[in-house]
Parts: C-alpha cells; sequence; structure tokens
RNA sequence: GAGGGCGUAGCUCAGUUGGCAGAGCACAGGGUUGUGGCCCCUGUGGCCGUGGGUUCGAGUCCCACCGCUCUCCCCA
C-alpha cells in the first residue's frame, strides 16, 4: 500500500460537505465585500518567495518545498499566498486599470515543519488583500471582513489581537531602544533569543520560553515609540473597529513571522488553543509591492487556516449531513429498466437521485437510501410494473403515495416547492 | 531540530503470570413473501507495523527498524 505524504491529509467524503461550507461561506462573505477572487499558480520562481517574505525567515530558510525543475530553474511550492497575488497584480500591472485592489484567493499552501495537532504540511488558507488604499478604516475593514468570515462560519471563542509594529522608520529606531534593553539580560536569554537579538530583536517577544517572557514583559512598547503619523493610524484604525463592534484586543507584543509587515498587524486566535494555533492572520505590508517591481503602492491583508478553522465547529451540525432528492428502489428484476429511464427522467429534471441497479430486497434498498439521507425512496416492483405507477415513500412523514410514471417528475417537483 | 505516547478487523479499542485472535461500531443477510432509522439473531472480515532474538510455545518479554501521533520552537 502507499501511504500518503507525512504532513498531508486527504478530506473524505464525509467531511467535504463541511469544508465545501467553509469555502462557500468565506467565499460569500469576501465578495459581500467586494473582493474578487483571484487563482494564482501553487508553484512559483524561488526567488519571489525569498524576496518577499524575506530571506531571514523561517519559512524561506528552512519551510520551503524548494527543487530544480528539468529546466534548471529553482522553483518552490508557495508557502504562502501573498506574493504569488502581487506578482500576478505586477505582472499584469492590475492597478493600472483600477487603482484600489480588493482580491481573495484560496488553496493549498506548503510548509516542510514538523506536523502537530492543527499543523500541515499542505494546509489551505483563505487569503485575502486591499491594495492601494492605506486609509486607517481600510485596516478596520479588513479585520472586519476577517471577523465576518467567523461570524457567518459560526465560529466561537475567537478574539482579535491587534498591534501596530510601526513603518520602518519608527521601527528602526525602536529595534535600537529594544536592543539597548536586552543586551544586559543577554545572559538569561534562551539561544534562539540571542540569535534573535542579532537580526530581529523584535522576536523576542514573541517568545514562549518562561524567563524570556518575564524579560519581555518589562521591555519597552513599540506602541509608545511609534512616531506620530503611525500612531494617529493605529488610534484611528481602532476607533474604526469599535464603530462596527469588532472585539478586538490590543496585544503589544504581537509581531508577526514575516518580515514584511508595517503598522497594523493582526492575528484571530482561539481562546483555547492559545496564541501559538492562531486561526488566522494578517497585517500592512507598505514595502512589498514596490519590492515585487511594482508601484509604490501599499496593501493590507489577511490569512485565514481552514484546517485550524473547521476545528473549532462541530462535524454533526445536520448542515454537513449527507442528502439527496430521492432514491430509485427496483423491487425485482423486470423493474431494472423502469427504475434506470425514472432516474434519468428525476435527473433531467434537476433533482439529485441516486439508485442501485440490483433488485436486492426492498429492505436493502431502503436501509441504502437511509444511508444517503435519501428525502424520498420511489420504489418500483411487479405490482406498478402491472399499473404503470411507481410507488412513492417520504422518508420523513412515512407517507406512499402511487403516481403514474408520466407523472412522477411533476409531482415530485410539485412536493418539493 | 528536541522530547513524550502509540502501532491488534474498514474505524475505535480490549487482550490477565507468555498458552485456541476478541468486543463495539461499520458492512452483508435474516427476524417482517415488498418497507429505513430503534431492537434481536447470524455472517463476512486479521501477516497482531516489519525484521531478528529469548522460549516447548510470543499479540504479550528483549533488540533494531519503519510508521503514526502529540508537545516545544514557529506559524495558518
Amino acid at each position: 500500500m502507499i501511504r500518503l505524504i507525512k504532513g498531508f491529509h486527504d478530506i473524505l467524503p464525509e467531511d467535504t460537505p463541511k469544508w465545501d461550507f467553509l469555502v462557500r461561506t468565506a467565499k460569500a462573505t469576501l465578495e459581500a465585500f467586494g473582493y474578487r477572487e483571484i487563482v494564482p499558480p501553487i508553484m512559483e520562481r524561488t526567488e519571489l518567495f525569498a524576496r518577499g517574505i524575506g530571506e531571514l525567515t523561517d519559512i524561506v530558510e528552512k519551510e520551503m518545498y524548494t527543487f530544480e525543475d528539468k529546466g534548471g530553474e529553482t522553483l518552490s511550492l508557495r508557502p504562502e499566498a501573498t506574493a504569488g497575488i502581487l506578482r500576478a497584480v505586477v505582472e499584469h500591472a492590475l492597478l493600472r486599470q483600477d487603482p484600489i485592489l480588493k482580491l481573495y484567493a484560496i488553496g493549498p499552501m506548503f510548509r516542510r515543519e514538523r506536523p502537530s495537532k492543527g499543523r500541515f504540511r499542505q494546509f489551505f488558507q483563505v487569503d485575502a488583500e486591499v491594495l492601494g488604499d492605506d486609509s486607517p478604516q481600510t485596516d478596520a475593514e479588513t479585520i472586519l471582513a476577517a471577523y465576518c468570515i467567523m461570524e457567518n462560519i459560526g465560529a466561537q471563542g475567537l478574539m482579535m489581537e491587534i498591534n501596530s509594529v510601526g513603518c520602518p522608520v519608527c521601527r528602526a529606531t525602536y529595534r535600537e531602544v529594544l536592543r539597548n534593553y536586552l543586551e544586559p539580560h543577554l545572559s538569561v536569554l534562551c539561544d534562539d533569543c540571542r540569535r534573535r537579538y542579532e537580526r530581529n530583536p523584535l522576536r523576542v517577544l514573541d517568545c514562549k520560553v518562561d524567563r524570556c517572557v518575564e524579560i519581555a514583559a518589562k521591555a519597552p512598547l513599540i506602541s509608545n515609540r511609534l512616531d506620530e503619523s503611525c500612531r494617529e493610524h493605529f488610534d484611528a484604525v481602532k476607533r474604526s473597529l469599535e464603530l462596527v463592534g469588532v472585539p478586538f484586543r490590543e496585544e503589544p507584543r504581537m509581531v508577526r513571522g514575516l518580515d514584511y509587515y508595517t503598522r497594523t498587524a493582526f492575528e484571530i486566535v482561539h481562546e483555547e488553543l492559545g496564541r501559538s494555533k492562531a486561526v488566522g492572520g494578517g497585517g500592512r505590508y507598505d514595502n512589498l509591492i514596490k519590492e515585487l517591481g511594482g508601484p509604490e503602492v501599499s496593501g493590507i491583508g489577511f490569512a485565514i487556516g481552514l484546517e485550524r478553522l473547521s476545528m473549532g465547529i462541530p462535524d454533526d451540525d445536520p448542515r454537513f449531513a449527507r442528502s439527496i432528492d430521492v432514491y430509485v428502489a427496483p423491487v425485482g428484476d423486470n423493474a431494472l429498466n423502469a427504475c434506470f429511464t425514472v432516474v434519468n427522467a428525476l435527473r433531467r429534471a434537476g433533482l439529485s437521485c441516486e439508485a442501485r441497479y440490483t433488485a436486492k430486497s426492498l429492505k436493502s434498498h431502503m436501509r441504502a437510501a437511509d444511508r444517503c439521507g435519501a428525502q424520498r425512496v420511489i420504489m418500483i416492483g411487479e405490482d406498478e410494473l402491472a399499473r404503470n405507477e411507481a410507488t412513492v415513500r417520504d422518508m420523513t412523514t412515512k407517507e406512499q403515495t402511487p403516481v403514474k410514471m408520466d407523472e412522477l417528475v411533476n409531482f415530485l417537483l410539485g412536493e418539493k416547492r
């Protein structure tokens, strides 16, 4: 037996109704916000991710599926969606047609990490981006869109956490302030944080090691070091969120894993799973589009992990139950052809329809009908054939009605309405 | 990368001091000559992860390997 790749997973037929519900709800919500779908490929040149996400990030350094193809180019499976979307936007000059773009994409991402609960090597994300608008209301609206997806799906116990990581200017000054604070504690920090001190001291604030948390707790906060425009922007974002009633919590130590974020950063956190298992996250990026060869415009976006979102909602919701309009049961070999034509006619009339072309016992048929969630069963046996009829059973009320073959489609369509 | 747990029927798992391979669910048939869910009966279904070792005898003890899973780091 050949088994699936570690960290990958099959979505089985019993799970697809729920999965489909998540995807459809996310799409409908985003389209209600005016986003349009874009479908970039799942592979890009490695350089795109290195430039976009940052050479020094864990993702690019050690988690990408990278290989050389037969033509000698170095390609990577996408570890996140934003870089590919922006590449497409720049390549097709979409911002020239429309100075403000709102785009979303849904599909699998790939990161070669150690799998664990809620963490996969292939995982699906819903990803949304707004380009060309850096108003605080747009930040708030983006966070609202993420929140509405959750709300429409019915996820419980979720909280929006927000922070501002400043612009490159105020972040540079803050970085030095933070370094100065951390320096005397260097010997106490964990190995990782000592490395972070050199390369990206902001990440120390996000460390989960006890003694680092202690030190980080007393560290100066970037919220006190934002320059005037960043501060005003962040305050305006918070006011806008309050206007529309999005529940949020300021999290001054939140830092995101991707290098490109500026100003607003946010995460959607499950109260029970904690911050290490964010359901979604995102933020503003002021320089990324230019970095990828596009115009100097700002963007903001977020990603929601579908597997993690799925974990938060029950599997046994009646909406996810298997269901079909009609099951057609032949009783006796003579009924097989009659059933075959009936099924065909019903499907052409738009009814979902299941049949078994084996003249098993009626009891077996009924069990099969029940299993596939049939609303009605059409029984055709010797008695019915003799009268050119079929017997229609309503599986909920158990009511049975003899119906002439010619009238079957109309009868079922009429009953359905 | 570091550290735990677990591999027995399609699924979830029992399996005693080492002594005939088990249950529930699912599936098939029947109880009801043509009527589902609940109930009852019967049946199908196993390289006990793989390889070696100890033993008269190993699902059980020992060793190695493989696989899965969870935690940490990081993230969706």
